[in-house]
DNA sequence: GATAATTGTTATGGACCATATCAAATATCG
DNA sequence: CGATATTTGATATGGTCCATAACAATTATC
């Protein structure tokens, strides 16, 4: 698979007619012929999970948010008052690296760290007013910008569809 | 999204009953909501390729080969006699990355390096004898191991569907 | 024939992932 | 109770993958 995230960089400036342009008389480089690779989950899976992370990182510029940032956010606003273990778990983060993820959302006073009463090792996490109303406007620019654009391109049905299979490869592969 | 590899090291061994699990009079620890979380393509996306790619090298394990590694060895067996340039570049690994990666697969006799007699700059490359062999092998392992494991999750029909879903997302998004 | 562009390569830095280890706090059990 | 084990957040570290700059050899361009 291994598609890397490098936009293709057209080296086709605006000025350079008839460069990397042959016309019809002319041999063509000829474009690699995909094959079988095309056919291949995994492969479009990963090209296609490139586009739509490349896409978000596009959308949330303003906000500066990651979709690992938002996922966090998101999670600590459903789940407040829960400790680092259990949400980083939960998005399938491993715990030392959860630490340099939190003190970026901290840093920027998005959430917040508590040491629990209860338990004194743990730390409860909870999102700060100034990380909510940033999660409000990320979620309505990923509904607006993002899923916005992908309904368009596949209906709002296939999306929903798409979705669906998805969740089970991711549920039950 | 950010979703990790690592297996969910259950912690749970078979002979320790009654210390993870509390019976229905006891406080569970709950698990978290993930809410908006699993309406997101992106996180869905990203956990499901996670889950194939994992798949896939499970299948792979008797051949070693990765997800990267078949890719390149299905581009070259589909069209022989391209260079390093052109092969990376469909694949979207940049220039710098894909020396190793062919380093592997040279030093295992999969695939070689030609000096092109047109243009002494450029390598050719061509699967070996070892690597058409492999390759058989390896699409053997996929078609039998991996995608019908998916054929059997989703349904041939739905599989195909999500296929379609995919490219246009990788094509047009 | 001088200059620019291309090819494969090396070096390097960043992002993300994974493991081992630690101190503090808590749980467990004799 | 008190010794031992476990859990939590954290640090250190190494691996992999991705991205950029730079280089020598070769080729294209003018």
């Amino acid at each position: 698979m291994t598609v890397s995230k490098t936009a293709e960089k057209s080296s086709e400036k605006p000025g350079d007619a008839a460069k990397g342009r042959k016309d019809a008389t002319e041999a063509q480089p000829e474009a690699l012929q995909l094959g079988e690779l095309s056919e291949q989950l995994g492969y479009v899976l990963k090209r296609a999970q490139l586009k739509v992370f490349e896409n978000f990182l596009r959308c949330m510029a303003s906000l500066q948010l990651t979709p690992a940032q938002f996922s966090v956010l998101l999670l600590v606003e459903k789940n407040p008052g829960r400790n680092q273990t259990e949400v980083a778990s939960t998005l399938g983060i491993l715990r030392p690296n959860f630490v340099a993820l939190l003190d970026n959302l901290e840093s920027r006073d998005l959430c917040a760290r508590i040491r629990s009463t209860n338990d004194r090792r743990s730390h409860i996490l909870v999102l700060t007013d100034k990380g909510k109303a940033v999660l409000a406007r990320a979620k309505k620019l990923v509904a607006t910008k993002h899923e916005a654009r992908l309904n368009e391109l596949l209906g709002q049905a296939n999306r929903e569809a798409l979705l669906g299979m998805l969740s089970k490869i991711a549920n039950e592969f």
